[in-house]
DNA sequence: ACCTGAACACCGTTCAAGT
DNA sequence: ACCTGAACACCGTTCAAGT
């Protein structure tokens, strides 16, 4: 009686999101996560070839959320807001990869595919191509310098102290911590947005 | 005849950036460091509490690099100006440790001390507490996701090809794409203080 | 005081062998 | 076709022992 496959590359891939999202990117080990599926490590390479190709798919996942269709209808102003968010909304649901997102993500077919999107609504709105290149890597810088999350989260209060007349305290809540990120993302980008308007062509 | 010490602190942590700045943040290993000393890997041990530790004051050593002090004097777009410059052109010079920075870099002692000059700056131009927060948060964006040196560099041309019209295929140049990385963030940069004049206080 | 040798508990990956 | 067992070449870290 021939059993169906305990393995899928697709299950992989989640157990894997599963494992990062709780124990963190270190956290993520080809013998654990064969663990996790009830297998040896070694049968995870019948599915996957390595584990950075692994991680390269999960991450593929994750970006195929991104939706650049605000720049196919709608002026440039919109474009870059809502791809923006929809780009930041997608790597803050696992925060704990994006430092490996971080690393090469423009590499990927689909990605080239999103970025060729941006870059065309730039250009399409009067845009030079380099501005249109420079628009779009300044896009990149906010929403992944937003994503690392290492700046208004996390702070230790043991040795925040009181040393620090001028800074503010409250972000040593998680929730607060949060919302500051997000708001801070979102000044960033009306800041941008603007900045970008007194120079805008058209 | 006491010999003196062949290890000391400040030489592991030089060691050990060469071989980030060279081999990448996956090529530093304590035996490959240890080696590179003429020593044992356990030797490390006397001088240096852990890798991640190691990693922190090597860390803690190039962003002692940056220059706040255009905060001090001068008004807030001239601070955020200058800072933001510094900021970048030290995590520029060692691009492969940037990746661990991003983690958490605001939690030591020397970066929360920067970061409390740059709020206080803020602060003293008229700005809210909360704003000052945010808009020191937006600073750390562009200096981060402009430093993490992904977008505009490191392009294969195989999987580049002619599909994505709307692309420039420039960048593929690696010193076209450092120009090209510098040019966006300074746009991004010029943008964001142009965006933040528009709801200056005072 | 400083370094070594050997060990421990892990890694990612390969490959012949089993079913 | 799919998974296992065992092995290889690595890791970070500890600790008794040497000088």
């Amino acid at each position: 009686m021939p059993r169906s496959p305990i393995l899928s590359a697709a299950r992989i891939r989640t157990a894997a999101l599963d494992i990062i999202d709780r124990d963190g990117l270190d956290g993520l080990s080809m013998r654990k996560l064969a663990a996790e599926l009830g297998v040896q490590a070694a049968s995870l390479y019948g599915h996957v070839s390595t584990k950075e190709d692994l991680l390269h798919e999960v991450a593929g996942e994750i970006l195929a959320e991104v939706d650049v269709s605000g720049f196919v209808r709608g002026d440039w102003r919109h474009g870059l807001r809502s791809t923006a968010r929809s780009y930041r909304a997608a790597l803050a649901a696992h925060p704990n990869i994006v430092p490996f997102l971080a690393y090469g993500p423009a590499h990927r077919e689909a990605s080239l595919r999103r970025l060729d999107t941006v870059h065309g609504g730039l250009v399409a709105a009067g845009w030079s191509r380099r501005e249109a290149t420079m628009i779009a890597a300044a896009l990149m810088y906010l929403v992944f310098g937003s994503a690392l999350n290492s700046f208004s989260s996390g702070w230790d209060a043991r040795e925040y102290g009181d040393r620090y007349p001028n800074l503010d305290k409250a972000h040593l809540l998680p929730a607060v911590a949060r919302e500051l990120d997000h708001d801070s993302f979102e000044l960033a980008l009306e800041a941008l947005i603007t900045g970008l308007s007194a120079r805008a062509p058209g």
